[in-house]
DNA sequence: TTGTTGGTTAGCCATGTAGCAAACTATAAC
DNA sequence: GTTATAGTTTGCTACATGGCTAACCAACAA
């Protein structure tokens, strides 16, 4: 469990790239070799293979030899790590944002009870609060 | 559109350092000034204000200057636009995985068939296919 | 066995990134 | 007005990254 997150920094790093990019979003329509997933790409093959194998430290891509070929696959594990961490991101944000709606409307209560000077002062921090919709 | 998908290299190149995701977790709880962001880190103003601006660029944090403070807050559309990515990708992966299932099933069903010569050889394509369940 | 294919290693270069210290600016606070 | 505070700008290192060529190895194929 505590092996989780130091992967964080190397597959938001390997992610960050265009072309690790492409090469996951191919990786997720099927297992491919190297050379078949080099071939969209203008570039050197050796080039290539350091993002190959940036993709394998950061977890995200497992490889294996048969014969001459090298078989790329994806490993969603790491995919889905990187997912958790931003879905625990979403949530604290929106725990917040309740609390600032709840709180707005505190705020709100109390200045129209200051104006109105009798009226219910009561039931204040009460709201569903809600957020999502996507 | 065509705007969001350049962000997302910076997005995440940018979520690749810790001390930028312990920001935006920091962030996750309410605005700071960058002072208050800084203080938890054992480094340099400078050095630190480099992370915020990585991350201003990214699109992940804005910040507005009222008299000598700098406040920072998490502008939220970013991090969407980078969860969304991976839930894009795991849809096409998942969506995949059942194909396979279904594949496999299919294979199955036919050995079978081909073993006792007379059975339901219909209905091979059907499948409720939910994956989930991590 | 002699190519050819598919990948790998080694070495090079340009650029980008993460850190520092030092000096500077602009707003409070006294 | 002087001083402290909160950032900012300006160099400067060191190292990581992304790309290349050239040479190399290990399976097939002929």
């Amino acid at each position: 469990m505590a092996n989780q997150q130091p992967r964080l920094d190397q597959v938001f790093a390997a992610l960050a790239d265009p072309t690790r990019r492409a090469i996951v979003m191919r990786l997720c329509a099927g297992e491919a070799s190297v050379g078949e997933l080099a071939e969209p790409f203008d570039m050197a093959l050796p080039s290539f293979m350091k993002h190959i194998h940036v993709l394998e430290l950061s977890g995200l891509v497992q490889s294996e030899k048969s014969g001459r070929v090298r078989t790329c696959r994806l490993s969603p594990e790491a995919l889905v790590g990187a997912e958790d961490w931003f879905q625990h991101q979403r949530a604290i944000w929106e725990a917040r944002l309740d609390r600032f709606e709840a709180y707005v409307m505190k705020l709100k209560q109390e200045k129209a009870a200051a104006k109105r000077p009798a009226k219910t002062t009561e039931k204040t921090t009460n709201k569903p609060s809600k957020r999502k919709g996507t």
